[in-house]
DNA sequence: GCGTTGTGTATCACAGTTTGATACAGTAGA
DNA sequence: TCTACTGTATCAAACTGTGATACACAACGC
């Protein structure tokens, strides 16, 4: 469920803060719910444990987690109850949308795809 | 048009090729138009003109401008058609799509809106 | 032709970031 | 209370981004 790629340019926190946000999101992760030790994911995955420690406490600062010295990490109840202003989101997800939108006609590949790609991801969602 | 943010954690060079790419794809920049040189711009953004040669190398290896030794850079004839595989294009799209749903839930943006963000931005577009 | 000016290229050095190693400290449960 | 398991803190090595600066090629005017 959670992955990174070592050969990929991204770094691995933040590789591990995108993953772990987008499980949240999808529901793959509830709120409540406890993440396998630092030690543990960081077996799985192949990487340095003190790096998913590193990704765990970036994600409690964000509010997504709940973490604390010597107890298991868990989802924070509320992780889906954002404090961020609404308009400051929006502004983000204009701007990521201009991006898939400068990569698909790079690409070669039209808006109606994409506006179809959106609804089929949409659907896919849990 | 083109802008970079020195506070922001995206590096200068990957600002820089993302705000081009825009910029073409946009039709900002026509293929054959000529870009400012790299110091001129690298002037008008207050950053080094060594970071501007640098992006533009980027972008001359992705096949978006091209850059020769001792000539002025331009958009490369053919930057839009482009010669990725449309198939990992879609793969790429659609991650970049399920970043902005990640987002948008855990922002407490609801699909629909989305949706509609999608529209307006594609019928922004020149 | 030839010099001047303007362009991108190459390379080195410094600073900041990421990752790994390892010692530490808190918690839970037998 | 002891053990096994959590996360925390901190230092060092490797890597990356940026800046400085010397270089090489192209265009243009004389």
């Amino acid at each position: 469920m959670i992955q990174v790629d070592t050969e990929s340019s991204e770094s691995l926190i933040d590789q591990l803060v995108r993953s772990i946000k987008q499980a949240v999101a999808s529901g793959q992760l509830s709120p409540g719910q406890e993440l396998p030790s630092a030690r543990q994911l960081s077996g799985d995955l192949d990487i340095h444990w003190n790096t998913v420690a590193r990704a765990y406490r970036q994600l409690a600062s964000e509010g997504i987690l709940f973490v604390a010295h010597g107890r298991k990490t868990c989802v924070r109840k509320g992780a889906l109850q954002s404090d961020t202003p609404k308009a400051e989101a929006i502004k983000n997800i204009q701007e990521g949308i201009r991006d898939i939108l400068t990569r698909a006609r790079l690409a070669g590949v039209d808006f109606p795809a994409v506006s179809m790609l959106l609804k089929e991801e949409i659907s896919a969602w849990k």
